[in-house]
DNA sequence: ACTAATCCATACTATTTTAGTCAGGAATTA
DNA sequence: TAATTCCTGACTAAAATAGTATGGATTAGT
């Protein structure tokens, strides 16, 4: 089990993926923007995902990613363990004695506290972080703010590169 | 919050400690041939955990490291959160509105997230993990084994550079 | 059909973290 | 005093992380 920013990304994005899948596919130019994280980085991240069953890819215009299943489907741990394969804790290949006997006794300890945090993990979902009283209104204030907000962009982009 | 294989480390050199902490301290040089970690990176970790006020240096021959409380009052996630310093999650200082208002409620989200992991590991204490039925025993048999395996490399050791 | 938007893939680079090495010093016990 | 062990800091190598660049492939709207 590890835990690292690639994880706090994907499960960040995921959320994104979430809170607006009402509103049709989210780009990743967009989450790119809103969260601080490069472009080809999210490719990168979501190409996992993607093998890991967790998203679709919609192309073209008006294109984006959507979750592949319900939120109330998806876990936290599953995202996790899609992007941040797991490390062999052992180093022992699990032949019970690695050195003098003590080693996997700890090893095992380890063992046993990763299982626990998995299953902890494993039994949130990503509903019960957006499906929770106060997210939706919000979230439907945001969204008509991100439209206003990426209208007002392009407009200024298109006046900046002479159109308008 | 961040999980590596420093906190890893960590934690289960911590834990080797609870195991053997009646039997008086422990060397680094043990964990370091116990868990297959070099020498010099346990004394950078215990560096820290010392600093975190979580173990206690005994120098001199027959000295080592113990813990500095009890198993019962250290928790996993003090371990953790001792040598992994955790990140800023945010990138936006906490002004609520990153870029487009967007951001902030992901992040918020992982925050929440965050502390509900946190909670959960501050809440399993060495203690939990040691204390079970089926280790105590096992790890006296591990002390008298360590025992006998040090005394036998240590004369190897004494054999193979002439002094016997 | 054309064009723009978007996904998809790969190769490359820079930064950070991890892991380890080395050398020496300080405290303590036998 | 001598051996043992903690303690510190500087240094290096390898790996993972994070990001860049480039060039497609696919599809929606016009």
């Amino acid at each position: 089990m590890r835990l690292s920013t690639k994880g706090r990304y994907s499960v960040t994005a995921m959320m994104d993926l979430a809170i607006h899948d009402k509103a049709g596919p989210v780009t990743l130019a967009d989450i790119s923007q809103c969260q601080g994280i490069s472009l080809s980085y999210l490719e990168q991240l979501f190409a996992k995902l993607r093998k890991g069953g967790l998203v679709k890819g919609v192309r073209g215009p008006g294109g984006g990613y959507r979750l592949a299943r319900p939120a109330s489907e998806i876990s936290i741990g599953e995202i996790i363990s899609v992007v941040d394969e797991s490390v062999d804790v052992t180093r022992c290949g699990g032949k019970a004695d690695c050195d003098n006997g003590d080693a996997c006794l700890t090893h095992e300890l380890w063992s046993e506290l990763s299982k626990r945090l998995f299953e902890f993990l494993d039994n949130i979902t990503l509903s019960q972080f957006v499906d929770r009283p106060g997210i939706p209104e919000l979230s439907l204030q945001r969204d008509k703010m991100n439209g206003r907000f990426i209208l007002a962009r392009r407009q200024a982009e298109a006046i900046s590169q002479g159109m308008i």
